[in-house]
DNA sequence: CCGCCCGTATGACATCTGTCATCCGGCAGT
DNA sequence: ACTGCCGGATGACAGATGTCATACGGGCGG
């Protein structure tokens, strides 16, 4: 027991993985032991470095890190896992839970409580914010089907209904169809704003 | 001369915030004296302290890093300016540079460059990623009218043409008209892609 | 086995969006 | 004084989008 706490960083932003890494570095019993920019290399240098835990990042080229936590859980059930997100949608904390997450974290979170995080889970803790957890509970669950998320993430960037039938090898009516019905349970009124609230609540 | 660097560190991100002051803190001739949240909370805190560089982030509540600059160049003119973004995007370049800063980085950039940038504004020197400032130039100019650019803004949110009539006090029709030339003026298919474009190229 | 939901599709319909021509008043350059 | 651009507006039109009813096969829970 008790020599330091190694652990593997994923976070996209370099500037920003470094800084944590020198943030990290500054407590005595925690050593960053690799650093990766991707979510697709998380599990292999997982495999390469013996890590404690892993800190991910959602937001990463590749994979997410909610993706890369379920992976790792599968492969390395033993790594405890820390997910750390810039947003605090309730879905984003929802699916990271069910991927394994052992601690769930915001960015604008005091930067003490990410050694304090990574503490806790070595001792078998779960770290959550309880306003975040509240919220997830309280939105209720994803009321989107697989297609109808997959037409609404496609819808994302201005694509027009034959553009999406064209790429999802769906009829136009189809498609339609499908965000008509995604409108329709996000209680809005066209397909922006759609991906605007499906987005915020970390459905997408 | 040549106590320490005296720094001014403005982003909304605890933890990237005081991850970025720890990165700085290992530096030995540089000193974060000053850390704020919000960018209208810059003018006052680098009043208060003394400070020789500002570093500022451009995603911030309350006012942008970029309008923080452009106020801090008024008051303060011999502090030397550092923006910071997560997205490189060209219109930002140019407009931090309009505000009179010094260095522009991105967030992916290696966290050697911050260190490195405070030192040379210091010295006088500019820091700007070539490859970036060649895009800026490249693209030329935001071809954007003041009114079209409102419009594009507040149509982002998948608000209906009359919403936007109102909440602008203006015809529907002209709200048409606005997204309409926006729509050409930017090569695109509808309003979606517009703002989506706008936002990449730092336009809106 | 029956109902229910999902994925997929069609057709009809109403409304929204995007385009275009045209107009006005104001202001800046030449 | 003339020209051109900007902000603002109208009307007409075509095409895109959203809604609804309806249909069919597959799967899953009761």
């Amino acid at each position: 027991m008790s020599s330091t706490i190694k652990v593997l960083l994923a976070e996209d932003q370099s500037m920003v993985r470094e800084a944590l890494a020198a943030l990290l570095g500054l407590e005595e019993d925690i050593e960053v032991v690799a650093q990766v920019a991707r979510g697709d290399e998380v599990v292999a240098a997982a495999h390469a470095h013996d890590i404690d835990v892993a800190l991910l990042d959602i937001e990463m080229p590749g994979c997410t890190g909610i993706e890369a936590a379920a992976r790792l859980h599968r492969e390395l059930p033993a790594v405890k896992l820390v997910v750390l997100t810039t947003f605090g949608r309730p879905g984003y904390l929802r699916s990271a839970m069910e991927a394994g997450a052992d601690a769930f974290l915001v960015k604008d979170a005091p930067a003490a409580q990410l050694a304090e995080a990574v503490r806790k889970v070595l001792a078998g803790d779960r770290v959550i914010d309880p306003t975040l957890a509240a919220a997830a509970l309280a939105e209720g669950a994803n009321p989107l089907t697989d297609r109808e998320r997959e037409v609404l993430r496609a819808a994302a960037d201005g694509s027009t209904n034959a553009e999406l039938a064209r790429a999802l090898h769906l009829s136009q009516g189809t498609v339609r169809n499908y965000l008509s019905t995604a409108i329709q349970k996000l209680a809005v009124r066209n397909r922006t704003e759609a991906v605007r609230i499906a987005r915020e609540k970390g459905w997408l």
